[in-house]
DNA sequence: ATGGATCCACCTATGGATCCCT
DNA sequence: AGGGATCCATAGGTGGATCCAT
């Protein structure tokens, strides 16, 4: 089952496009993997089975995931409604050497600059291999939404690299916002006091907002 | 199978004192394991056994075994003759944030600070479970072995913190000498140039030369 | 006997995300 | 429906050291 990682944006689309329409039971079949029964002990299941049916290369590195044509893959759970029923996880929030990073020199903007969303149907009703994979959408940002994420992504690394690593809620940011990314609410992992101390903290990861992904798949009917 | 961790030296030395003259199949058997047979896969096994009949505590960390009372844990194999049939590991060579290290601070310094040496049967016609734990001894370095130590240390630091790994060579120390640490030669690690940059290169580790810590064992019988 | 090469267990970090309570 | 909490697989690092060719 060794598929070839995509040369060209035109191979990727033209392998995704036959995903669309097709279950997650179906398309397990095809690769001859036993799908999970539902998603609670198996939450990143989906999108790894995307990566597999598409040749990714770098499912264990910090890199877009066709690391050839720099395409980052993100697997997108709509609603009945066809409507983003989850916010997205970007990266993990890197808590050292933040001093001197720029946006433009940034994980997030490497990850968003060119990405193939995947929407999947998540509506409880469905059982879980039963569910379809939609039309995907290869996407960068708009200038208009760029700088909002630039923005979003400043104001959270201020508050960050100064050490106010507590000061940083869930709710800033008006696309791009911080949450836990961690195995439970007692993992820890390297920060800095704002006196710059090592100490410890829950690890979190940026996330893209429902609202936002929400707006990146209407834009198709515009 | 909790052994409680020992709070002083004595109860510590009284615990060991239990261990000699055991072979490792009854020991095995006193904690309720099956020994392997042989070592080849299993190079650590002995030590881990040792670790748990003594109630050692921080066999994940970077600490001493007894943390409580600040004691390193060394099994030391020996031969027919009861000298030291192998080097002993120490601890890994840090490759970065090397600037600024002394070799007080330095962790080498801590973990040999206060050693229970433990022998063990390492004559190779012996069943590997036959091999039976000699009679401890706790240890610190004396004056003169602390100088010879912090030499060879400070020798092979000069050339690791101007970025010269590749300088140092396994013949280097007359105590203490740097030899590969790894899974295989193509093993990589992080670790930086002389101009800083970073790179990777093959990870190292400390190691007591086998003819110092024959002088350590023969000094008990002075 | 030396020094280059290697082996296992265990733990942690990272990449994939969704669960679920209020 | 927002945000705090959580779940799995897998790779990689670390601590325990000995193997083995020359």
């Amino acid at each position: 089952m060794a598929i070839p990682a995509p040369a060209t944006e035109q191979e990727l689309l033209e392998r995704v496009g036959l995903l669309a329409g097709k279950t997650i039971g179906r398309v397990a079949a095809e690769l001859e993997l036993a799908a999970p029964s539902d998603q609670k002990r198996n939450k990143g299941w989906t999108g790894q089975l995307a990566e597999m049916y598409l040749g990714a290369t770098a499912s264990t590195l910090s890199e877009p995931d066709f690391q050839l044509i720099g395409v980052e893959l993100k697997t997108l759970p709509v609603n009945s409604q066809g409507n983003p029923a989850e916010s997205t996880y970007v990266c993990t929030l890197t808590l050292d050497q933040t001093t001197g990073s720029s946006w433009e020199s940034s994980v997030v903007h490497k990850k968003l600059a060119r990405v193939l969303w995947l929407p999947i149907e998540s509506d409880q009703t469905i059982p879980y291999t039963h569910r379809r994979f939609g039309t995907a959408i290869l996407w960068s940002p708009t200038s208009e939404q760029e700088a909002v994420l630039k923005n979003d992504w400043e104001e959270i690394m201020e508050l960050v690299s100064t050490g106010n690593l507590d000061k940083v809620s869930s709710s800033q940011g008006r696309y791009l916002q911080i949450r836990p990314k961690a195995a439970n609410a007692a993992s820890l992992g390297k920060s800095y006091s704002s006196e710059g101390i090592p100490n410890q903290s829950l690890p979190r990861g940026f996330y893209l907002r429902s609202t936002f992904t929400r707006s990146v798949l209407s834009k198709m009917g515009d």
